[in-house]
DNA sequence: CTCTTAACCCACTAAAACAGTCAAGTATTT
DNA sequence: AAATACTTGACTGTTTTAGTGGGTTAAGAG
């Protein structure tokens, strides 16, 4: 799981489309002009959300992207993985030239790491995010995670 | 918050540290040959890492770099930030010409999540990941991640 | 039928970030 | 004094980001 920018204009995207998307398609250019991202990059970014098969094209006047299914069904980690096709070619991962025990030691704790990140990303979906408008009580949320993590 | 291998490395560096850690300094050649990754791009990581007081280091003979605090007190997102530099431009962020409503919230939406993924990543620390030595039970953290973050 | 709209597709590019190299220094211990 | 090992900075090749430009295809409106 890679977070960067590109990522995040995936997101803020999709959110844009999951917004304005009840009356029907939702042109680039729309989401181009709201959220400030050039047209042509989106249209790489959704190339890859409908290889992806997270929204689907209308073609012709009107016409536009909608979102494929559900909205609680749509998960931020779908987006941002759609965006990055990560191949997460961890270099050592599983492989026999990991001799050294410190060094898998090392790797596993990371990657155990990477797993949560991957899962919280799973655990929130478009809808969670447009239910909320905003995320509240973030401390709270916080506190529970450090004790999960604590007792895991 | 931005989350790329380099980040993935300054991380696995600095367990690599908190698991060595107990005789003394540990110096960035002995990492780079347990962790595989380059003497001289741990040089530019750990400038930056002591630069924000997360490693002291000692010069001389036998030195090397050492954590700077309890390991219960350093936070993964502590490492991450402290490589990336992230100076986090959000370029709509309180500016006044955000007039248009639909662009804010949708801003909004995303700077939420990523609060949640920044207090997520500070809620694991070093010790946190040493003392599981491998994160288990994941599905149960997330089932309640899940809850939380529907019912915040 | 034709014109417009908007997706689709491709090649290309400037700038930044990433990952690593090299070399000349400085501080500390033996 | 010499060896060790951190410190600093300049430099390099590659990949990713973000964006341009041009053309093609599908669908609707007149």
């Amino acid at each position: 799981m890679k977070l960067t920018t590109k990522g995040r204009y995936a997101v803020t995207a999709m959110l844009d489309l999951a917004l304005h998307g009840d009356q029907g398609p939702v042109s680039l250019a729309e989401i181009s002009t709201r959220q400030e991202i050039s047209l042509s990059y989106l249209e790489q970014l959704f190339s890859k959300l409908r290889k992806n098969d997270l929204v689907t094209s209308t073609r012709g006047p009107g016409g536009g992207y909608s979102v494929s299914r559900e909205l609680s069904l749509v998960a931020v980690s779908d987006i941002i993985s759609a965006v990055n096709e990560s191949v997460d070619a961890t270099q050592c991962a599983g492989r026999e030239n990991c001799h050294s025990h410190g060094r898998c030691l090392t790797h596993d704790l990371w990657e155990g790491l990477s797993v949560q990140i991957e899962e919280f990303l799973s655990s929130v979906s478009l809808q969670d995010m447009i239910d909320k408008q905003r995320v509240q009580n973030v401390s709270v949320v916080r506190e529970s995670m450090l004790v999960q993590v604590r007792h895991a």
